[in-house]
DNA sequence: CTTTGATGCAACCCCAAGGTTGCATATTGC
DNA sequence: GCAATATGCAACCTTGGGGTTGCATCAAAG
């Protein structure tokens, strides 16, 4: 079901950029194409499209057609599903500190 | 306590690179300087120091001086506390979605 | 079939970021 | 004090990414 930690690296890199966190809310308040997001964020189309072909390819984001646009929708699944790995991580890291803590504290 | 959502991006571009990701499982067994760190990875010291100054910066990673040299040591809170930002965020969307289904379901 | 609004593709610009080398500057150990 | 080791600083190179403009293409609406 998960990817490999190459993957996660790659969402990170897809959510470490204004631009594409100003699609996101913006997609957030609803399903829109390129287009229609253009007309209301201060960047070209075209701009606009890279950064969703980004956030596909990462699975942040959905396409399917309806007439002759192309609507992207926001998948939060991606996103908690993340969330969760970067929490056993930081767990895991915090348990360390904690171990090494309690060891130092008895000396 | 936590920071604005500039700094949210900002966490997630410094986890967006790989070498980065070596440099924080590498002190994931145990904390080491920039130069210790040199020795196991196959970058340049001065790379691996910039790398850990945008870890610093983004509250990823802590350094504390021992001796003649700067021990770095990974903060795995900052991760966590990220995580369950995102968490939100991503619960809010899946959450969107699902109404939406819903209602188009009862048409 | 022609027009119109939407996407696709490509060339191009610019700058920040990752990386390197070289040298200066501490700080420990003897 | 002197040698050795670690960090700090700076110049520099190169690539990739974000952004733009221009044009081709395609599908819906008349």
């Amino acid at each position: 079901m998960s990817q490999g930690s190459a993957e996660l690296v790659g969402v990170f890199a897809a959510l470490g950029d204004e631009t594409r966190w100003s699609i996101l809310t913006a997609l957030g308040e609803g399903d829109a194409s390129a287009s229609a997001l253009a007309g209301r964020l201060p960047v070209s189309r075209q701009a606009i499209a890279k950064h969703l072909a980004t956030l596909e390819r990462v699975g942040l984001v959905d396409r399917v057609r309806a007439g002759r646009e192309l609507r992207y929708r926001v998948l939060g699944s991606q996103l908690t599903s993340t969330a969760r790995r970067l929490d056993r991580i930081g767990a895991e890291w915090e348990a360390r500190l904690q171990a090494i803590k309690r060891i130092a504290e008895s000396l």
